[in-house]
DNA sequence: GCGATCAGGT
DNA sequence: CACACCTGATCGC
């Protein structure tokens, strides 16, 4: 829950999210989505008077939370004072005292925010500087760096504050599954149910707010079934939401709510009424959306987990992760930082050191930490034949986003010029005690952090090596999720590797999967199989809890409920991290069916990092995508595995894997697939590798002396 | 009667 | 703990 007072320093005439006590007074009113702990006092009389007598006073949002907020009578007061901003267009607002006649010029740009329709981020450019204050937000790893109108030029703006969604920054919420593994996690369980009778509906748990839309679109789209809700008319004029969702009950998928749901469940009876059709009992199941609860599991857990003979749990997040948090802040990399939120347990205190290190008034360990990516940058220039420090930057900003157009870029330059100059001074000043021991120009300085800090992970938390057979994790890098820079990967699944502005927020699983994909496997478990196996590398941290197994075996539900959590033992996804052959072994095992989808790594002999499991039989877009950069034998490995090989009936066993292995995976976990072979790198050694994460783990400093495909870790 | 706040629920 | 609400009780205006 926020708790932001509604204002930031650097200026204090405008108002952002709270609307009472002090922002009574303020020029200007911002909302950065329709969630209630943003909208204190928003309806409040007092606020109302003063709308009442005043001309200059407006609220500006995106157009989707205006559409919202008005759906509601309570706020109807506020429709001649609330002015649309498009997202990603930056706006001069004048700012205005009316009873003094000061005025105070800000620019203001909204940016995707990827929490719920409509949400957005608030850039404000002015005479204090550059302030972000992000609302609540949800972005994948690397997608701070798409945002172009976070850079001016080629680099990162200049920013001064960034007022921060801290809810999950905490070490506990390290990874969370993307929102693809998630939703596909959700989608075969439905399916799967859903596929049995007609008589089979599910009941999706959702708490009464929006952000569900993302799922319910997904849903309804990928399987043909509408979403029953209580309320659709604040989506009147959403037609791609509005689509899916319907108020007739007679529907096998329903999200409507009650004030006591759970009784209505516990009665086989949905929040509806409804309890049968055509005189025939509905067999309910309920799919409870969480963040927290995966959280908090100690073990690994797959992103559906069953709970009770016909309650489950999906892991699904409105908040990006700890390790979300580090990405955008550290390639940000303001000066300051405020936390929005206390998280969990957490104090001000306990969230600041964590965020401090990552912005640039924080200078300790400042020489160690660009040494690395020095070296790693003029590998990656030479490879990539990129002349320049600028073209190390462009080519990243540019190659991961090619569809993004171009001409926003411009539009922004008239009125950001100011900006950038500004940018372009303080930079080189925050820059300059590190320059003396490094060889860097500044025009990388950021690109470099962020870089780096892409990947710094104190890997703590559980060891937890999977022992269990069956807690085979997915997660192979979904590539909105997690790889930013790696331009390819991103490219793979470029749709929704798109900044997520809301039209594409819902899309993007849409997109995903292509076309191909489905004609390949009708199945529904192979589908969802296959998508999974696309999904965060990160998943692969031993440092996480939620881990991102999406098997959709687990959702092979039977009637019965026999094939319940305890038997998700037996479905098992091989995947990235599987990718030493000897790291697994299957036996059929009797009596017990399990699923697997079987991959195949991509040699590379000479360099682990850059090798890349493959799904037998996958037909999908990213596939090819990897093949164009990947080694011919990728494509054959596809093609082959196509013919014959889609499911196999096998057990997998995963506790052969050495500490060594569990390193050296972490290692690769995020790295760029894509940058070649440093020519006189070596492999890392494990007892290097060992120490390295040591220290790292403990914040020590970190000097590399040469370079190593490690380095590429820092590179993501 | 309305609101703010808190307790208790999911 | 609280994601982001909801309901209900109490208190003050």
């Amino acid at each position: 829950m926020s708790r932001f007072g509604g204002r930031v320093r650097e200026y204090p005439a405008v108002s952002i999210d709270r609307f009472d006590r002090d922002n009574l007074r303020a020029r200007a009113y911002f909302l950065s989505h329709c969630h209630k702990d943003h909208m204190k006092g928003l309806r409040a009389p007092a606020l109302k008077r003063r709308l009442e007598g005043s001309l200059k006073v407006k609220l500006y949002c995106s157009p989707v939370t205006k559409e919202l907020l008005l759906t509601s009578w309570k706020y109807k007061f506020w429709e001649n004072h609330i002015v649309a901003l498009e997202v990603e267009t930056p706006t001069q607002i004048s700012l205005v005292d009316e009873t003094s006649g000061e005025k105070e010029d800000i620019e203001v740009t909204l940016l995707p925010a990827g929490h719920c329709p409509g949400s957005v981020m608030f850039l404000f450019e002015g005479e204090n500087g550059t302030v972000l204050y992000t609302g609540d937000f949800r972005l994948a790893k690397g997608e701070a760096a798409r945002m172009e109108l976070l850079h001016s030029g080629t680099r990162v703006k200049d920013i001064q504050s960034v007022y921060l969604d801290t809810t999950f920054c905490d070490p506990k919420f390290y990874h969370i599954p993307s929102r693809e593994e998630c939703l596909n996690g959700i989608l075969e369980l439905v399916r799967s149910w859903t596929s049995l009778t007609r008589y089979h509906v599910v009941w999706l748990n959702c708490k009464a707010a929006y952000g569900y839309e993302y799922l319910f679109i997904n849903l309804s789209e990928e399987l043909g079934i509408k979403v029953h809700v209580n309320k659709l008319d604040m989506f009147k004029n959403m037609p791609e939401i509005l689509y899916h969702v319907t108020t007739d009950r007679r529907t096998q998928i329903h999200a409507c709510r009650h004030p006591r749901d759970d009784d209505c469940f516990r009665g086989n009876r949905l929040p509806c009424g409804m309890t049968c059709q055509n005189g025939t009992p509905l067999h309910i199941i309920s799919i409870k959306p969480s963040t927290m609860w995966f959280g908090e599991r100690i073990k690994k857990t797959n992103v559906i987990v069953r709970t009770g003979e016909s309650t489950y749990r999906a892991c699904f997040s409105f908040h990006s992760s700890y390790s979300e948090i580090k990405d955008f802040l550290s390639y940000i990399r303001p000066v300051n930082v405020y936390p929005n939120v206390l998280p969990v347990g957490g104090t001000e205190d306990k969230v600041t050191e964590i965020l401090k290190p990552l912005c640039r008034s924080y200078r300790r360990n400042m020489e160690p930490r660009y040494r690395p990516l020095g070296t790693l940058k003029r590998v990656h220039k030479r490879d990539s034949s990129d002349t320049d420090e600028d073209d190390l930057f462009d080519t990243e900003l540019t190659s991961t986003r090619p569809k993004i157009p171009k001409q926003q870029r411009e539009e922004s330059r008239p009125s950001s010029t100011g900006q950038s100059e500004n940018a372009e001074g303080n930079i080189t000043e925050s820059t300059e005690s590190y320059k003396a021991t490094t060889t860097y120009t500044s025009p990388t300085a950021d690109f470099m952090d962020c870089e780096e800090s892409n990947d710094d992970d104190d890997d703590d938390e559980e060891e937890e090596s999977e022992k269990n057979a069956v807690q085979v994790l997915s997660p192979e890098p979904d590539a909105t999720s997690t790889s930013n820079f790696n331009g390819v990967t991103s490219d793979q699944q470029e749709s929704n590797a798109d900044v997520p502005r809301w039209d594409a927020f819902f899309k993007c699983n849409k997109l995903e999967e292509s076309p191909g994909n489905e004609d390949t496997f009708p199945s529904s478990a192979d589908a969802g199989g296959s998508q999974s196996l696309f999904s965060d590398s990160d998943g692969v941290s031993d440092s996480t809890h939620i881990s991102s197994q999406n098997s959709s075996q687990s959702t092979h539900v039977s009637e019965q409920g026999s094939q319940g959590w305890d038997s998700q033992t037996d479905t098992v996804l091989i995947s990235s991290q599987e990718r030493n052959a000897l790291d697994f072994s299957c036996f059929g095992k009797g009596g017990s069916r399990t699923v697997v989808s079987v991959l195949q790594e991509t040699a590379r002999d000479s360099q682990p990092d850059n090798s890349r499991w493959k799904p037998v039989g996958q037909n999908r877009s990213c596939a090819d995508d990897a093949c164009d950069l990947g080694s011919k034998d990728c494509e054959k490995d596809a093609e082959a595995g196509t013919a014959d090989v889609q499911e196999v009936l096998v057990e997998v066993r995963d506790n052969s894997r050495t500490p060594d292995q569990e390193l050296r995976r972490d290692s690769q976990s995020s790295s760029d697939f894509e940058i070649p072979l440093t020519p006189d790198a070596e492999a890392p050694r494990p007892d290097k590798l060992h120490c390295l994460y040591t220290k790292l783990a403990a914040g020590e400093s970190i000097l590399m002396r040469k370079t190593s495909p490690e380095d590429r870790y820092y590179l993501t």
